[in-house]
This record gives C-alpha cells, structure tokens and sequence, in this order.
DNA sequence: TCCTAGAATGCAAACGATTGCAACCGATCG
DNA sequence: CGATCGGTTGCAATCGTTTGCATTCTAGGA
C-alpha cells in the first residue's frame, strides 16, 4: 500500500512540466519522440498509474453504466448483465450493479443512487410503476430498458409473441386443450406481456387457458402445486425455469407423473432448466445479446441521435422431457 | 435530460458565495438557519443534486469497493455479493462488480482494473496463482479474500474442516465406506481445501476416498456421470450444488437410483437444490455473511487498523433425500 | 546578421466540489 | 467612542488531470 505516483511526481523525477507528462503519456504529436520515451520510462520505473476518477472528472461525463436488475441470482440476469458489460468494457466504460430485490420501491432507490455516478441507466426487467419509471426517465442520463416496454428510452426486449406462440403450439400439437399459466411477480412487464400474449394465442389456437399467481423463484413454483392440481388443466406453463423447477419438485413429491399426467414449460431455458427431473422443456433466448443490443443503443444515443426502434429478440424452443401428450388426468395418490 | 445544476448555480440564484451554499448543504453549523433554511429550498426548487464524483475526487479516496467474482450466475457468490453490497451501502460505499468466468488472467485483467476506481478489494473465491495474488496485494489498497486464505489480506472463509467431517460423517451413518469426491476447478482454492479435509477426515473415520475432476457447473456434472459409475463408491461428493444437480440428471437418464444405488451429497445449498430430484442434501452456510464479514474487515483495516484473524463461519448439514443407505450396486441398465 | 516560421514545451485555467483562513458585521464592554 | 469578540460569510487554494494559449528555441531564408 504504497503512496500514490501523481503525474507532477513523474514531471519532477523527468525534469520536465506535468503538461509534458500528461502529452508524453497521453500520444500527443506535438512532443518530440526522445521526450516522449524518457517520461515513458520514467513513468514505469515510478510506477506511475492515472487517477482515473480525476481523469474521469476532468474529462466530463462519468465512464459508468448503472444497471439495475430485480435478483442477482436468477441465471437469466446475469448472462444479460455478462452481454452487457462485455460490450460495456469494449467501448470503455464500466457497470455499476444494483439488485432491487424484486421490491419497485428499492429499485427506485437504486435508481436515484445510480444517477449520481453513472452516465447511463440500464434497468433490466424494471418493476417500477409507471409513476416510477417517468421519474427515472427525467433523470438528466439516457435510460435503456431491457424487456419493459417505454417511450422516450432504449428499448430491447424478447418477443414474448413469437414465445407464447411457440408454446401453445408445442402443447397443442401434443394434444393438450387446458392450459394454466402460472404467473411472475405483479410488477413485471415480462409477466404482463406473456399473459397477454398467452391470451391471445390461446384464443387463436382454441385452448382453454387458466392463469393462477405465482412468483419469481423455486419456493414460488413448489407453493403453486395445489393450485395447478386443482385446476383442470393437463399442460402447465411457469413465468420462468425457477419456478417451473420448484413446481416439478411439487409434482414428484406428490406423486404426480410428468409429463404423462401434467406437461410442464417454461420460459427463459436457464442452464440448470436441463438438469430438472425431467429435463424442462424451455424457451431459449439469447439474454447475453439483450445486454450487448442494450449497449449498442446506448452508444447510439450517446453519439447524440435519437433512440432507436426497439430491438426484438426471437426466442427458440427447447424440446425435453417435461413435456409429452396426456395419459391420464393427474391426481394425488 | 437537462442541463446539471451546480453548486454556482444555487449561489447565484440564492445570492450567496459557493462555500456558503457548500456548508449549508452539508450542515455546518457555521452558517445561520436562516441562510440555511433559503439555500436549502433554492436548492431543491432548482432540482440541485451534488456532483458524487467532483465530491469524492476532492476528498480523496474513492468510495467504491471492487470485487471479483468467479461467476456470477452461481447463486453462491450472488448472496455473497447480496450481502457484501447491503454492509457496504451502509457505510457508504458502492460496489464495482467484476466477473472474471473462473479464468485466472482475467481475474488479474480485472482486479488491474477495478483498483483505477476502488478504495478497497474484495476477492470472492479467487482464482488468481499465486504470483497473481501476490500482484493483486500489492495494490496501494487493502484486500480481503473471501474463501481463500493468504497473509496480509483480510480473509473471510467457510470452515472446511467441519464442512467435511459433516458431510463424511453423515455418509459413514448411513454405512457407506467408499466416497468419490467430484471436484472443482483446479484454481480453486476452496476445492484444494475440500479435498485435504475430506482426505483427513476420511482417514480418520477409516473411510476410503476417491477423487475425481469436475468443474463448477451442471455440465461438469452430468460429463462426471461415467467416471462416477466406473468408481466402485457408494457416495459421490460434489465441488458444489451445480455439479451435483448434473451429476443427478446423468444418474436419472442412466437409470441409476438415488439413493438406494448411489448417494450423492454436496456445498453450499443453494436454493435450487432442494428442488431437484431428489433434492440435495447439501452444507447450507451463510453467504450473505461472508459479504458483511468481508466488508467488517476492510472498515477495520480502512480505519488504520491491522487486518483481524480470518473469520471462520461454521456450515450446517441439510439432510435431504439425495443420501441414504446403499442396498445395491449401481449398474447402467 | 536579423527576422520569422515552425516545432517543442511550459504556464495557468478549468472540471465541481470542500475547507482553512481572513474579513466583516453588529453588539457588548471598558 | 473605540477595541474586542462571537458569529457569519466569502476568498482562494486544493484534489489530479487535460488543454488552450503563450513562450521559447532552433534553423533556415533574406
């Protein structure tokens, strides 16, 4: 923990002003070349390393992306935020992460606190409210949401239509007419859209379509069992794999054979989603690359053009052994 | 995104100098109610908020902690950095978040990094060499090692000599005399600690062990599944949850039975293990713990203390019914 | 020999805040 | 009535960089 090289140490030590220093260092032209190398060495040899933060400071805007994400520990956010601060780093600047905990209000907080040192926000599955997310938006920094739809933001999000469809006709051409979607968290937009576009695609396809309450996690799913078992559907879909994962845990606890009396899918196809007794059937989506379109647009908008059309991803369907056509209606032994 | 308001523009507008609108901001008691009562609401009428990075630049050391991760989609180092991040906001300090994908060069990449923008280190389950630690320590920052142990550095860690005891113990109650351990990452520290404890306290209690490479994730896992069924074991041991779940689905899709033809047991409990199949008996610890004793550390060590003694937190064994007494020998069917 | 263009370098201001010290004020006291 | 004092306030330096502009120096041309 030694004391720290300051750019006036190396101009004493080489025997020139810290504007020399800094040019030496920096590449100007206009430092002749046998000058430029002594300060470099010069540098080396002290160990000199730049003050980023007064670099930062000096130059301007801060180099930092805020990010806010509901729960650090669901896979599915941190392969976005792996994307994101790939492409972050690529183009020099660093993230600052927030875990809302799921809470709008924290996430509000989170907001506000991130403001102070970023020079952009990326809300990733934000729950705030709409009063929320406008207070965010006035915020004096561009915004990108990653799967919330908004106006006057970046928008880059995972085509819950395409998704919903996928499913349904997954399960339709496994002969399943029931269908119960257990749902996410209140204040998720993601969970709003796959409901809506559940509804829709149901409606199309002619499939009965129930939807109960769930949540975000395994404790979620386990605590829906009853429900789905009461409901009379033969095929279920969960918000997410964590959820689909506890309520499999359910199932097997009671009994219940999957898929030959219940078909379980799922959304997001998380890497553990593979590893389920059975395997769960899931929806691929390439959440590393919401992150890096998340950056692109933000680099965009900070070149100064307006906001971009929304990105879409498409979402695939990965095929496993949660899903299969009804054999016999389940039933607690 | 207006423009930002300074603290000239809150003199200006409220007719007093800088330093005045300064102190009065921050509760001097050198400046009159009333002054400070009408520079507060120019303040907030014009929406001022102060620049956090000019503010710590002028103070002096950064505010912000950075800390490494292996990765980040393992939900143990998301709790570990759940509770490193609540300490450190109390004590207001932020959290830089690194993930360095369990690669050592990137780990050092990053830890080079993060000490441009950090007052302090926090290295979770480093898989730096040696040589990289010793680089990382000389840091003109103090560090703390989270499950890794070296001198002059805080270190915070889970006991793995209790941790093996309970978990050979266990196995040995049920009657098993043969355990194959499935271990991690070879730059793990934490692995090299399971393996000597466990081969201590398999010599204790007279049981024979078996080591086998795996990794740190499902697919390591499950790719162990050969390996494990040629052993002649009756229990496994996982390096952690992940691999333990992979190792569960090779068994399940090769007709092995858990328990009664194999046992399988595992670190760290994390949620999803108790929702596989069968759930996981596994060594539940406190991680959000190890964050908060991290960050004890370093308030110590920042406040001119000498780093303290390491902390050791005591895991606790979850029985589940992924052990059990072997009544027969596994075989691929 | 003197002047000047051009290259190299240094001086000093700036980024936005904090803070030691000096200056100022009205009131009290001798 | 002037000196003093406590309570407020402002000036200016400072943190470590970058950078516009002034300055210096050298060499070449007139």
């Amino acid at each position: 923990m030694a004391e720290r090289v300051r750019l006036i140490d190396v101009a004493r030590e080489a025997g020139t002003s810290v504007s020399t220093v800094s040019r030496a260092l920096n590449g100007s032209d206009l430092i002749s070349p046998e000058v430029v190398a002594h300060v470099r060495a010069v540098a080396g040899q002290l160990g000199y390393r730049a003050d980023k933060r007064a670099q930062e400071f000096k130059l301007g805007r801060p180099l930092t992306v805020g990010v806010t994400v509901p729960d650090l520990a669901n896979p599915f956010f941190s392969e976005v935020l792996k994307g994101l601060n790939a492409a972050a780093r690529a183009g020099g600047y660093r993230l600052l992460i927030g875990e809302s905990g799921e809470d709008p209000a924290e996430e509000l907080r989170l907001v506000d606190e991130l403001v102070d040192y970023s020079g952009a926000l990326v809300l990733c599955s934000s729950r705030l409210t709409r009063a929320g997310l406008e207070k965010a938006l006035a915020q004096p920094v561009p915004v990108v949401c990653i799967n919330r739809n908004v106006k006057n933001a970046g928008v880059v999000a995972i085509d819950y239509r395409v998704a919903s469809r996928l499913l349904l006709e997954h399960l339709t051409g496994l002969g399943h007419r029931r269908v119960l979607y257990v749902g996410g968290p209140a204040s998720s937009w993601s969970d709003g859209e796959r409901r809506r576009t559940l509804r829709r695609t149901a409606r199309a396809l002619d499939v009965t379509l129930d939807e109960v309450d769930g949540g975000w996690s395994g404790n979620h799913g386990y605590d829906a069992g009853p429900a789905v078992l009461h409901s009379r559907a033969t095929a279920v879909i969960t918000f997410n794999d964590l959820v689909g994962i506890g309520l499999l845990s359910w199932m097997y606890d009671n009994g219940v054979e999957v898929p030959s009396e219940l078909s379980v899918a799922s959304y997001d196809d998380i890497p553990i989603a593979a590893y389920s007794r059975p395997p769960l059937t899931s929806l691929r989506n390439e959440r590393a690359r919401l992150g890096e379109l998340a950056w692109q647009q933000l680099t965009k908008r900070l070149g100064g053009d307006a906001w971009p059309a929304p990105d879409l991803l498409t979402p695939e369907l990965v095929m496993r052994a949660s899903t299969g056509t009804a054999r016999r209606r389940a039933r607690i032994r």
